[in-house]
DNA sequence: TTGAACCTGTTAATCGATTAACAGGGAGGT
DNA sequence: ACCTCCCTGTTAATCGATTAACAGGTTCAA
């Protein structure tokens, strides 16, 4: 008696077959008015207000939503101004189309059994969504793997065989970096990376296997602009943020040898880079040139040299993919575009 | 033979009952070693990546998942700095729980027929969702009601006869802000809140019985706060952005009387209202008091007089009353505070 | 008068999984 | 020799809904 009503007892209770509430609920005008009122009316009754999320999804497999897993630990993309962008592009795809967005955690924590793998992952099975987007983690990663299990469409930030994506060249960009630091005559270069390490976390001796993927990437590319003979170390300050950019400076500079540049993965952490560098009185494009990544909204007034990179489309393009049942596009590539500011110089002043 | 593989389909190719296949991916353990390592090797090979998680919600009754909806259109909550504290916070509690979270649209749209009304809360019906969180709406907006009905608890924002809220005292709060000008002698004031207009969408005779709850609620607290006799009027330059309050500067100084304070209804807010007087070469705190609400990153920089509140604790406390079993509390009320700083001053000079 | 077409409502199969209850067989204790 | 307990695996009920196919009754035109 006190059970949560279901379509079955609402019917019951309104002496009518299931179907008959079911229509009263999905397809008005498939019953005569008198009907339905009398089933609606006999439902608010019971309390019943409509038909549940779960049981529809199982039958109908449609869950009218799609999820979105990232690089970044979840409770960080609240301040990282990538993802917030890219989840604004996709969320004006999605809104209009009733779309809910779901925002799935993962945990791959230390113990690498496949059991406490599959314990990290169990939001990755078990939300319940149309379609997918992984955005910054590469196609090997566990959680994308995961995701390309369940027979549902996965859209991919890197090309992937046959598989849907929205991409830029991130190597292309990172030649584009390489040649505009070559160009000034760098041949000593730090590239400072995020890392799934927590912020603050100094990593100097990167482990270049275990980057993100477009951070190999690009990073592939930075090297092969500069061409034959430049010197390049890497550094990571932990995940994408201020903070890891302020402190990757330190051992970028007084480690062996000074370079001329730093190359950094985003604007963001190019930004704490530059506040390292105010704190030291190093002035930035004449003395140490600066690059970020991104084009973020604070680059133009830093007067920060980026790769621009439309950020919002990529969310909408990635959205479309999964949601407009028009969209044919199976593999987009964004383009991206060098902006020189005045944190790059000549390197021999 | 072509059809997407199931726990049965797995069952029949592996020669055994469904229920050792839900226990090879549920209970290792409850199987002998080499069972579970045959169902496995068998799940793989017909590309069978775990049971389906719409099957699995609807039987286990767990979705994993609570949803979120907000005053603001979930396209602007990407912008917003007080979603995105709040979105922290409860991820900071949900992440860890392995909770997805899931962000619904909805969209009263114009057309006010009961269907249409259903359709446009298409989604917080079919969300699958264990609980929800409804910030900044009131009690008997549609979307709560509609989120109310399903049979799952919901956290408001406001205290609710009996049900799950973490809230402030917004009345308090605005007596807080209403007290401190009236101390300093003013009595010309103009408020700026939030309404769900797209931003810039001026609105100077604004409809009192139309505003969020805690707007409504803050503005009567002001006014008893001022005291008998003071002038109060109501300005909204659409949703809650810094666009918004530089739109409500002109209606709120060229109408009438000029005002001495313009107290807005969150930093954001303020913060285009700082702006704004910025180009008209109006001083804040000398020749105009202007009061925010949040105490945002930007408000002590800026100097702006503000209520202080913790926003990311409320997003905390919100998710904990939805995933911690051990969470008994249900009704939270936060602190707040009166930040008194320069941009508010004595009226006459 | 005869169908054709439409309106309403029902029957019953199905979506994909979980889990209490049960049962057979060995191990081990007395 | 007998009883109990543990280990593995199965049976079968159930979670809550959707919808193709069908059927009885009207309506209406020819």
């Amino acid at each position: 008696m006190s059970q949560r009503p279901t379509l079955k007892s609402v019917a019951a209770a309104a002496g009518v077959s299931t179907a008959a509430v079911s229509y009263a609920f999905n397809r008005p005008g498939r019953l005569s008015d008198s009907l339905r009122e009398h089933i609606l009316s006999v439902a608010t009754e019971l309390g019943y207000a409509g038909p549940d999320a779960a049981g529809r999804t199982l039958r109908t497999r449609r869950a009218g939503a799609i999820g979105v897993i990232f690089t970044v630990g979840l409770r960080y993309a609240f301040s990282d101004p990538y993802a917030l962008a890219m989840l604004g592009g996709v969320t004006e795809v999605a809104e209009p189309a009733r779309t809910s967005l779901v925002l799935i955690p993962f945990d791959l924590g230390d113990g690498l059994g496949d059991d406490g793998l599959r314990e990290g992952l169990a939001a990755v099975h078990q939300a319940v969504i149309d379609g997918a987007i992984a955005d910054g983690l590469a196609d090997d990663h566990p959680a994308v793997l995961a995701l390309a299990a369940r027979n549902i469409p996965l859209v991919r930030s890197q090309p992937s065989a046959a598989g849907l994506s929205v991409s830029i060249d991130d190597h292309a960009a990172g030649v584009a970096v390489g040649g505009h630091l070559a160009e000034l005559g760098h041949r000593e270069v730090v590239v400072v990376v995020a890392t799934p390490q927590p912020a603050g976390v100094l990593v100097t001796d990167v482990d270049e296997s275990a980057l993100y993927a477009y951070s190999k990437q690009r990073l592939d590319g930075i090297r092969a602009g500069l061409g034959p003979g430049a010197q390049v170390r890497v550094v990571s300050g932990g995940r994408n943020a201020h903070e890891s950019g302020r402190m990757a400076v330190a051992p970028a500079l007084d480690g062996g040898r000074r370079p001329t540049a730093i190359a950094a993965d985003s604007d963001v952490l190019a930004g704490g880079v530059l506040e390292a560098l105010r704190v030291r009185g190093i002035a930035p494009g004449r003395e140490l040139s600066v690059t970020g990544f991104d084009d973020a909204e604070f680059a133009a007034s830093a007067g920060l040299t980026t790769v621009r990179q439309p950020v919002r489309e990529r969310g909408r393009a990635m959205a479309r993919m999964l949601i407009d049942p028009g969209c044919t596009e199976r593999q987009v590539l964004l383009p991206t575009e060098l902006v020189a500011r005045s944190s790059t110089g000549p390197a021999n002043h």
